[in-house]
RNA sequence: GGGGCUGUACGCUAACCUGGCAGACUACUAGCUUUGGGAGCUAGUUAUUCGAGUUCAAAUCUCGGCAGCCCCA
């Protein structure tokens, strides 16, 4: 820890409250190339503590860990026609090592299907090598040319690629649920951030999937994100990949593929939702420090504060991340606005009066609120339930926004108000891909998924651009 | 993809228009005094984004690169 600058700016302007936040928290920084920021201690903490429940929960469900190369010869990149139109723009490429000008260029993975696909297709030949399920931690590089935020559009950023190979199809079809299940676990109980679920229309799935899923996710400006996402790619890769295999009846089938990521933009999204006009809220489930313990004391009482802080501390330490904050050269006021600037959970101020009372002052981070109890044997158990207030608090906090910002719109200028008013238009669709063009044209809001508990609400209703019978219920919003 | 704005120390900013000693606050280092919501004093450390041009002289004018931000599609 160490003294600070508080941010200048209220959330209500939200892009520069965003970057203050991230940076002077000290979670992340610009780093000397464009669109590539650096985790801090305190911001990688966060992608691990997420990167270690989805990888205990893989494992459980019998995905195994991987690593395939970084680099992936051109060839084989431009082997899936759709997947390639969809990455090419943005890919970056090596050209050469040395000095001397590489025969053929390397893609730098902007997702890695086409290498893990050419190794598998060595691997399966019986169904017996079936299902294959397959998940790499890495980072990837896709080259936006749009102006880069950070985590929100990153030029290089970090993800799980899930990669599973199925002899059936019903089998493939099946794992949808378990892994968003597992995705939407992480993003309620540990990020606070409620999504909607559904399906991604034709125009905008996966650059190669047969149908793609996402959890959509809200920005406090209105704009939606995608979050984690799934791909059923069907059998587009295996027989771009020559996946086959000989089934029990002894004939050749080519196997169906599923794909699915989660990555570091939905640290960038739940920073965004939780912060206010201090600085950011980080859920304590994921923040470095849950505790920040602040010894409050003057000459006369300064030796035996700070003993009794660091009692308090010891008590502390095994069941919490916690943080003796006892550097004596700040003044408590100024600790209390970097520990809220940084957005940890709880703070214990411990001072003359607490150790005469024999209590804790405890404050809370999402609400302020001042909290005294009994320093004894029950504490711990009181501050662990005050832990999971908070994220139950930001979760609610959220999910108000969230649902007070999806409308149902029956027409189209009622559509138009919704957009223009910064919010979601929920709306009867016929499932053409010129109505859905047509909207983004005349609003600039995109499809963002059609919410799987959503379609019932477009039951005997027209869609809304052309008035033909409606066949889904679809989502759009601004998004980023 | 199109248009606009901005780059001075960790951060924020002055000097820029009208070329001529880069100044304040904050942060950082040391010392003393302080400490229940951003403490004070003293002494120090640190900067003109990069490259080219114009000029006796460039933070300042011109051109280009790089970087950041905003708006439109």
């Amino acid at each position: 820890m160490s003294g600070h600058d508080g941010i200048s700016v209220k959330k209500s302007d939200f892009s520069e409250w965003y970057t203050q936040s991230l940076i002077k928290s000290e979670l992340f920084d610009y780093s000397a190339v464009s669109g590539c920021i650096v985790f801090r201690p305190d911001g990688y903490f966060i992608w691990e503590s997420i990167q270690k429940f989805i990888d205990i929960e893989f494992k459980n469900t019998g995905i195994s860990n991987v690593y395939f190369p970084l680099l992936i010869p051109e060839k084989l990149f431009e082997k899936e026609k759709e997947h390639v139109k969809g990455f090419s723009p943005e890919v970056a490429w090596v050209t050469h090592g040395g000095n001397s000008k590489l025969d053929e260029r390397l893609a730098i993975r902007p997702t890695s299907e086409t290498i893990i696909y050419d190794s598998a297709a060595k691997w399966v030949k019986s169904w017996r090598d079936l299902p294959l399920r397959l998940n790499q931690w890495c980072s990837v590089i896709r080259w936006e040319f749009k102006h880069p935020t950070p985590l929100l559009r990153n030029r290089e950023f970090l993800w799980n690629e899930g990669h599973t190979i199925f002899a059936d199809k019903q089998e493939a079809q099946q794992e949808r649920d378990v892994i968003l299940g597992i995705y939407n676990n992480i993003l309620k109980n540990y990020l606070a951030l409620p999504g909607v679920i559904g399906q991604k229309t034709e125009t905008e799935k996966f650059a190669g999937a047969v149908a793609s899923y996402s959890i959509e996710l809200l920005l406090p400006d209105g704009k939606m994100v995608q979050g984690p996402d799934f791909h059923s790619d069907g059998q587009n890769f295996s027989k771009a990949f020559d996946i086959k295999f000989l089934n029990k009846e002894g004939n050749t089938e080519y196997a169906y593929q599923n794909t699915f990521a989660i990555t570091t933009r939905v640290i960038g999204i739940m920073l965004a939702i939780h912060g206010d006009d201090k600085g950011l809220v980080i859920p304590p489930k994921v923040s470095r420090i849950q505790i920040v313990i602040i010894p409050i004391f003057n000459n006369e009482t300064k030796q035996e504060v700070l003993a009794y802080s660091s009692k308090v501390y010891e008590d502390l330490k095994s069941q919490f991340r916690a943080y003796l904050y006892d550097l004596d050269i700040y003044s408590p006021g100024s600790k209390f606005n970097e520990c809220e600037l940084k957005g940890i959970p709880l703070r214990i101020e411990v001072g003359k009066r607490e150790m005469q009372e024999n209590i804790l002052t405890i404050v809370r981070r999402d609400n302020s609120e001042k909290i005294k109890i009994k320093n004894n044997s029950d504490a711990q158990n009181q501050i662990n339930n005050l832990l999971d207030q908070i994220t139950l608090n930001l979760y609610n906090k959220a999910k108000e926004f969230l649902e007070s910002s999806i409308v149902f719109v029956d027409n189209y200028d009622e559509l138009k108000k919704v957009i223009l008013d910064s919010k979601i238009a929920q709306a009867a669709w016929c499932g053409d891909e010129k109505c859905e063009k047509q909207i983004k044209a005349d609003t600039t809001a995109k499809s963002t998924n059609m919410p799987f508990d959503a379609q019932n609400k477009s039951k005997n209703k027209k869609c809304v651009y052309c008035n033909k019978n409606a066949k889904y219920t679809v989502n759009f919003a601004k998004s980023y």
